[in-house]
RNA sequence: GGUGGGUUGGCCGAGAGGCGAGGCAACGGACUGCAAAUCCGUGUACACGGGUUCAAAUCCCGUACCCACCUCCA
């Protein structure tokens, strides 16, 4: 049984063939650091980060590029209207991204390339585009340098539209542009209205980047001229990633083989980029559920499906985690297993992780009736586990020391009083025992009685 | 104007011609001193109108509504 994919080019899921037997080389765009992460935001990360650990899974020795655009129109805006320096500001969003990611389990990629250290390899690609005759430097003196988009016969291949029937841009200050559809590939330093620090040194003057060319330089640099996968949002796939394979074989690199996006998550039906201030971001999510919860959320839809956010939704994908999670904590310490085949079956066809999430609730409710459930919960390990959501990963967080010398004192108060419930109830003194568990519960700790005895564990629902 | 996607039970969310994915909620039952947890059972859902077919949520035609992208966006 082969993996096979969606492939945004071809439109349709094809058998995953890699250029080199048993390597796979993906690309993902990254974020802009501009502002706090959303939860729109981290779903591209996840959803690549569950395709990088099946590829492993299946035995692939993967090379996972995902870049970090660290200078842009919005960086400068935002850096300018909070009063620090651009890259002050790009290096603050990019540490609260790294948390977030962290908070997800989102794995690190093999590499994660700055636009702004690759401007070098960028200024090489433009050259030789120029050189072949895809791109020329602006007639207006601006020091811009733009794609010829008449020049790629091509263009509009990715996303299967002519170049006529595009739209060019409302806001289209001409700029020295031959078409209006023609894209910047280096944008000339405004000395006005832009700080110095954010120009560096080319063949046409000061200047920066392009939005679209660092990813074809750093794709290029990383993964060499051909590679496996290309991925990120639904929205890249035009102008941004049309335009990166354009600019890349127009300079004669074979580029990607399959293109993957993944779907947006929307509140009240409008993306979130548009909507409402931070209350989806990343930290403030968090302090109502915990990040393998947020985390399963994102995985019990599929990537390509459209997903409109509420915390109703959330939550009650938290309850059902918690159920796994209960079920394994009764399970006590197991071997990570197998999994089980129809699993591999759903994940194998295009990352089928909703049907792959119906497999592992199968195989919990099999656990529950077993007598020894360790077969169950060794599967359902080993299923979370390339899911990215095993609760014992360190990746969690070990808890400070503090946690556990908290905890360690909690459950000698608790067994205190669960022993004089048991002594209560043996006694038939019942009223006296409901006290106890009331008592226990009002501090948000439930007990589970089970043949061995009652444990405790914090109630589901308080996080 | 061009390109693509969507509308599934109370809610979330799969599926892509024939056996009721799964979860949450609800109801009944088992277990329990009572609960909790767990298990068992309970649903005749596929926007609308036609058509094809022995058989349609799934294919075809039409309609309605929603969304995304068209050079700043995950």
């Amino acid at each position: 049984m082969t993996l096979r994919l969606y492939d945004t080019a071809t439109r349709e899921v094809r058998d995953f063939v890699p250029l080199e037997e048993g390597k796979a080389g993906l690309y993902v765009c990254g974020l802009t650091v501009q502002s706090e992460p959303h939860v729109g935001h981290v779903r591209s990360g996840v959803n690549f980060d569950v395709l990088q650990r099946w590829l492993r899974h299946l035995g692939y020795d993967v090379s996972f590029i995902r870049n970090v655009t660290d200078i842009d129109d919005k960086i400068l805006t935002k850096a300018e209207a909070q009063g620090r320096p651009w890259y002050a500001h790009a290096a603050i969003m990019k540490r609260e991204l790294d948390k977030a990611y962290a908070a997800l389990n989102v794995a690190p990629p093999t590499y994660e390339p700055a636009a702004t250290g690759h401007v070098p390899e960028m200024l090489e690609l433009i050259e030789m585009l120029i050189a072949k005759g895809h791109a020329y430097a602006a007639a207006d003196g601006s020091g811009d340098v733009y794609f010829d988009v008449r020049s790629w016969q091509q263009y509009g291949e990715l996303t299967h539209q002519r170049i006529d029937d595009m739209e060019a841009a409302e806001d289209a200050d001409p700029r020295g542009k031959r078409d209006p559809r023609d894209f910047a590939l280096w944008k000339g330093w405004k000395k006005e209205s832009e700080p110095e620090t954010a120009s560096w040194p080319s063949p046409w003057g000061r200047g920066r980047p392009g939005w679209h060319i660092e990813c074809s330089a750093m794709a290029g640099k990383y993964l060499g001229p051909a590679f496996d996968i290309h991925g990120g949002g639904v929205d890249l796939r035009f102008p941004h990633h049309e335009n990166e394979q354009a600019q890349s074989r127009a300079a004669g690199h074979p580029f990607a083989s399959y293109w993957m996006h993944n779907a947006w998550i929307t509140t009240a039906g409008e993306k979130m980029s548009k909507s409402l201030g931070n209350t989806l971001s990343i930290p403030s999510v968090l302090e109502r559920v915990r990040g393998i919860e947020l985390r399963f959320y994102i995985v019990s839809a599929h990537y390509r499906s459209h997903v409109e956010f509420s915390f109703e939704a959330l939550d009650e994908a938290a309850v059902g985690f918690r159920r796994i999670e209960s079920f394994l904590e009764r399970a006590g310490d197991v071997a990570v297993g197998e999994l089980p085949e129809a699993f591999v079956a759903a994940m194998n066809d295009d990352l089928g992780t909703p049907a792959a999430v119906a497999v592992l609730f199968d195989v919990v409710r099999d656990g529950n009736r077993a007598d020894d459930p360790s077969v169950q919960a060794g599967q359902v390990l080993a299923m979370l586990d390339v899911l990215g959501l095993d609760p014992a990963d360190p990746a969690w967080g070990p808890g400070s020391s503090n946690d556990q010398q908290l905890v360690e004192a909690v459950d000698v108060l608790v067994r205190g009083l669960l022993d004089q419930r048991t002594q209560a109830r043996a006694d038939k003194d019942f009223a006296a025992a409901d006290a106890i568990r009331d008592q226990i519960k009002a501090a948000g700790i439930a007990i589970t009685d089970t043949p061995d005895g009652p444990t405790w564990a914090l109630e589901a629902g308080t996080k």
